[in-house]
DNA sequence: TAAATTCCCATAAAATCCCATTTTTTTCTT
DNA sequence: AAGAAAAAAATGGGATTTTATGGGAATTTA
């Protein structure tokens, strides 16, 4: 399973084209079983959750594992239909131009504020797409809280604190 | 199997006509056997389930897989004569007309209290039908539900919560 | 024959496609 | 190592196509 990486601000056109970091793209059509060279890569964005204020990517890889994961829950369990709703219904299946660029429609751009430019940055097997100044914020409260830590804190220590029972 | 995927908000005319989302008619179109370019594609709308206000509509594909579960019940009993109620007698055959438009008869209509706009969802392997402000009262319990959780929960966690038990 | 349904056509807005230009990055050459 | 050439990435704009929607005529139904 290949993982984004990296980060990029990009120009967000009249229409809503943004090009996507050419580092994602690749990863994008990786993921994509039905990409071969010359088409359209597809990926779907998932904009559901109102806590968050960013679009989340997923490439068909990981989107088909989620609904995979939802196809294994209880029907009619409450867990299953909220998840059927944020990821069936409130997501957005779109791909890659071949110019390297996605449409976000005008809808999504409202919903998180997005206007001249577009903040990329990786996350695992997903990507955010965040109104760059709404990052930024993000950002300082998440270095505040870094700052609240003993001057030689090392946030790997995290790693080690997460038992190694995993299964992948 | 092809999913739907989004959602949207048109508007129903005094005949009863509304545009179903470009993005579902392409899934309705793949998942009707019988169609082919210039034909209008088929899908069934089920809607016997007084619990709830809106109305299912599934493809050709997903609505033959039903019946065929149906008639693999033991004649008689009483689960095979609710489904066979359900989805054979309170359903409606209809088809996509060439402009995209989907007819809701006018009982239906009153039945889960449309009159000038329409909403759609998508769900797995079927869309509903809602009342714009009915769905919005739902959507706002599962926001209200969401909210009462701890700030950095994720939905995402009751997927893994579902064993690792999977054949893929 | 009145009401409802279907068919046919029209149009504005939105989304998509196609092509061109500018920037940036990489490669090649001296 | 500097500069030139080539390749890749980012961006802009116009033309074309698709969507969503409205309305009237023809047809069917009760």
């Amino acid at each position: 399973m290949r993982r984004f990486r990296g980060e990029g601000l990009n120009k967000v056109d009249s229409k809503g084209r943004v090009s996507i970091p050419a580092l994602f793209r690749r990863v994008i059509e990786s993921c994509d079983p039905g990409w071969t060279d010359g088409l359209q890569p597809e990926l779907v964005i998932v904009y559901g959750d109102n806590r968050k204020n960013f679009l989340e990517c997923y490439t068909i890889q990981a989107i088909d594992e989620v609904d995979q994961k939802i196809s294994d829950l209880p029907r009619g369990s409450i867990q299953r239909k909220m998840l059927e709703r944020l990821f069936h219904g409130q997501s957005f299946p779109t791909s890659v131009d071949d110019t390297g660029r996605l449409v976000i429609p005008q809808r999504l751009r409202e919903k998180i504020g997005i206007k001249a430019e577009a903040y990329f940055i990786a996350s695992g097997d997903t990507f955010q797409i965040w109104n760059p100044e709404t990052f930024k914020e993000d950002q300082e409260k998440a270095n505040a809280w870094l700052q609240s830590l003993p001057e030689d804190f090392d946030p790997l220590i995290y790693l080690d604190a997460s038992d190694r029972q995993s299964d992948d």
